[in-house]
DNA sequence: GATAAACATAAGCCATGACTTATGCGATTC
DNA sequence: GAATCGCATAAGTCATGGCTTATGTTTATC
């Protein structure tokens, strides 16, 4: 009976941890793409592209849309709620001026 | 010249997404705690529990404070304004209802 | 000052992960 | 309908990760 339960946040934070898939997750939010289209974009075989598409699907954080022989990705970003509900359970020990920290960081990234 | 920045958010959720050092992190949100204290409360040596803090501690999501003998580890929530910070940026492209979604799964967590 | 305690570091083991090339499979094109 | 295209899956390789059992190293205890 161990290990019933999959803890979601651990594929998700996983599925995060490869820098090319995160980079790749980073890259649907430009808007959907399809694998060749992304492929182009990284120096990685297509198999890879495939491979880093599938582990994110499984996370929930992209879904595939089927048309002909194209696959199109897209992001669910619903599918970062568990991860924001995480991250949200231990602003709580934040300090204030945390606050103004995260709104520089997020003024410093592209 | 290649690989020259580091980047935080990958040491951040690689640190995470280890369930067991995860879970680690989430122990220290009850307060410092020492390392033999800890390891009391996980099935893994005192070894392991080192070098989940070293981990953790190297990612800045923990601090260490020496006493004697002791080493007392306790959160560094403002480790985690970098993985806000990331989630944040993918909010923009949530619908609405997520965030009743985000409020329910904080509910449900212990 | 020898022993023990608390922790870190070293070294080794085994599983997993990210990549590759090779192959399969449905959809298109000729 | 044979060849090609777009993608997924299989199979193999190499590096990394998390764990273990030694083995330091520093601080307290006798």
């Amino acid at each position: 009976m161990a290990y019933v339960y999959r803890m979601i946040e651990t594929d998700i934070f996983r599925a995060l941890a490869d820098p090319t898939r995160r980079a790749v997750f980073e890259r649907l939010a430009g808007g959907e793409m399809s694998v060749g289209a992304l492929k182009a974009k990284f120096a990685v075989s297509q198999p890879a592209i495939s491979q880093h598409l599938a582990a994110l699907k499984a996370a929930g954080l992209v879904v595939e849309r089927r048309e002909g022989r194209f696959a199109y990705y897209r992001l669910a970003p619903e599918g970062l709620a568990p991860l924001a509900s995480w991250v949200e359970r231990y602003r709580a020990f934040w300090p204030e001026k945390i606050e103004k920290l995260k709104d520089v960081l997020k003024g410093m990234d592209p």
